[in-house]
DNA sequence: GGGAACACGTGAGTC
DNA sequence: TGACTCACGTGTTCC
């Protein structure tokens, strides 16, 4: 524990108490108004010392909070864990920004295909799990198309989450094809299969559109309802 | 400025070194080996206070990070700073949790559809906004039934997210409505017609089904498969 | 003047 | 031992 330095600020009012005695010609040390300065004095600095107590038990209740939050171990210390702060909000900021941009549909066709084969747990050690991405042009028959792709593919839809704004359309797909069937090189099958997919979607909104402009215009306004929400 | 009490630490070995010099008899206060002790004191002193400083700055540097991050006022206190991470970071978690579990279809059967007018901006005066969201069973007719309730409504969709996943789906649409045809009123076609969209739906299952537990322990896999993305 | 917030140097404890 | 963290009381500054 560490000394108190309000008592020595106590001993040295007492000493000056003692030599200039000024404001009266009493002959006591003490005068009444010198006791109520000496109690204002020592009520400030203990005032002042326990604001700065609360204060600081403000701060560590806070710096507790946040250990739970990031579920540190108590014995992280204060740097440490207000950098891990500092990364976790970055994170989650990005990842809720990436949420939101990812579910969307892009202005431009992309096509992604990417293959679990090393993340598939031991249920499914006898199938291979893709995951397909791709944005285009919104189209009536596009979905049937891209089933019967996947039926040709004998590929198995275990999830899928089609999101359509104005013209564009947005499709991730997580499909399972049996091994004695596909290895890792199906991925390109996929690849080609989607390419033409976006290919016939192209030619057949050049052929049926009248002007672009009108399109981004009506998804820019469905979008701000959308953000509404 | 505070005063160094270093200084004082300094003084007071001064003295201590005129009293008692034991370690050797020589005429001089100070000898080599008090000199020595002396440097290494105020050493161990300097290297104590500055390694005090820097841990300070390393502590504030995150916390001006965290000013940033929260976008604060360079004169929000500490605590108050720390409150809003707290905040920040609960609100963040609760975001993310609540996207990804909204993003995917539930158990239970849903219906809900909600009004835009209030918000709905100068260009759309003319229409009413819905967003229409429910949850239910999956069947290869479902969404061609529901263009086409849509369409005897006479409402053009502005977006939508359809999700699957095994047996279940979500289906999330906003939706104009000209208001020559409808008003606020009409929330209660779309539910209706929705009702009987999802009762049509679980007859169907409900005749073609062979068992429930199935489906659901498929569904879990897939989950898995989609987690790991 | 007085409360609030901060930086500082220091003693104590830990590894 | 030394390097490090923490709580503490204090001096200072700003409303």
């Amino acid at each position: 524990m560490q000394p108190e330095i309000s008592d020595h600020i106590f001993y040295s009012f007492l000493t000056g108490g003692f030599c200039a005695s000024t404001t009266t010609s009493s002959f006591y040390p003490f005068t009444i108004e010198d006791t109520i300065a000496q109690d204002k004095a020592l009520a400030s600095v203990r005032n002042h010392k326990e604001a700065e107590r609360r204060r600081r038990e403000r701060i560590n209740y806070h710096l507790s909070k946040l250990r739970y939050l990031l579920s540190c171990n108590s014995k992280t210390d204060k740097a440490t864990l207000l950098a891990k702060v500092v990364q976790r909000v970055k994170e989650l900021k990005q990842q809720t920004l990436e949420i939101s941009n990812e579910s969307l549909p892009s202005e431009t066709d992309e096509i992604s295909v990417l293959n679990f084969e090393d993340c598939s747990n031991d249920n499914d050690d006898h199938r291979i799990i893709f995951k397909v991405s791709f944005c285009c042009e919104d189209r009536p028959d596009l979905l049937q198309d891209l089933m019967e792709i996947l039926k040709s593919l004998r590929m198995e839809t275990l999830f899928a989450d089609l999101t359509t704004i104005g013209d564009r359309t947005r499709n991730v797909l997580v499909v399972a094809a049996d091994k004695g069937h596909h290895g890792v090189e199906s991925v390109h099958f996929l690849q080609n299969a989607l390419k033409s997919l976006l290919e016939r979607s192209s030619k057949s909104v050049m052929m049926g559109r009248s002007g672009g402009g009108g399109e981004m215009l009506k998804r820019r306004r469905a979008l701000d309802h959308i953000i509404m929400v």
